[in-house]
DNA sequence: ACAATTTGTTGGTGCCACTAACGTTCGTGG
DNA sequence: CCACGAACGTTAGTGGCACCAACAAATTGT
């Protein structure tokens, strides 16, 4: 009822906070990932931002750093990359000569379905410890902390698979 | 039951995989922390280590990396500065010669004390939208998904108290 | 017409996880 | 007993990521 502290206990294993073991699991997946898609030759963000032009259409680069929340500064080098390989296409804005119309092409799309079986699996070994109920609480967890703290931030919801 | 594709719903929020909402709150939460920790003067990795040496006990600095998990070259200049600071005492070790024993000292352990409302606080923070329930479901599962991933990884539980 | 804002872009900062290499010291097997 | 491998502390460096500042060009609000 004092303020109790441990006593020194030396085989014990080590009490953390729970933001560390958010930091180690959120780690351990986004490793899981970047490996994953490096092995495609990809990065989080060419997935995350072929994902929200697919879902959501074209867009300016501004629009889809918001949506995503990608800075735009960083952006830039995403689409140099994804144009560069032709999944995307960067064209200026006739209306508002400012912005660029991002638009994701056909091999776009393509790309995006072999990084999305790819993500899914990794998202299966991340989480096969859990059941499928789990996973759902987890997340819904996740969800209601995320509205906490960022409730005008990019948007999102679980994930599900992309159409041609 | 096709391989059912999302059509393009420019409204709806962005479909994230789970594994991104960890990293979006772990994100968060880390800020949170270090801002928080670095209004005190200290970083994350100095409230692990002291917490491990008050929880284990003086230690070499190689058990301390495999403790805590943080890298044994980051670790040396967290020791020097807890040092420098009084927190702990870096002593050569006199049965292996390879060895520096490190020591937390009455200061160290005044200082972990305030480290340690502080986190406890932050943690409050960052979990505020979950009851005391939803909260052990979270670490439960977080910490089933650690061990899946690195079972001979620093060791952990739930964190309590220091003691004076 | 003028001020404020948005957009794409460049360049730069700082943190963190991680690796490589080193001299020193210890343990072990031949 | 000594040669070799391993562990230790340390330094230096890498690469990715989040983030910021500033800019010119273009648009919007007033």
């Amino acid at each position: 009822m004092t303020d109790a502290m441990d006593e020194q206990d030396t085989s014990a294993p080590l009490r953390l906070p729970p933001s560390r073991m958010l930091s180690l699991v959120a780690m351990h997946a986004d490793r899981l990932v970047s490996e994953g898609l490096a092995r495609e030759g990809a990065r989080k963000w060419h997935y995350a931002a072929l994902m929200a032009l697919h879902q959501a259409g074209s867009m300016s680069q501004a629009a889809l750093s918001r949506l995503t929340g990608v800075y735009r500064s960083d952006l830039v080098s995403v689409i140099n990359e994804l144009a560069e390989r032709g999944f995307v296409e960067r064209a200026p804005d006739a209306a508002d000569r400012r912005r660029n119309v991002v638009t994701i092409t056909p091999r776009g799309r393509e790309h995006l379905r072999r990084l999305y079986t790819l993500v899914t699996e990794l998202q299966d070994e991340v989480f096969a410890p859990l059941t499928g109920q789990e996973r759902e609480q987890l997340t819904g967890l996740l969800i209601r902390l995320m509205e906490h703290h960022s409730p005008h931030g990019p948007s999102w919801s679980s994930s599900r698979p992309p159409t041609s």
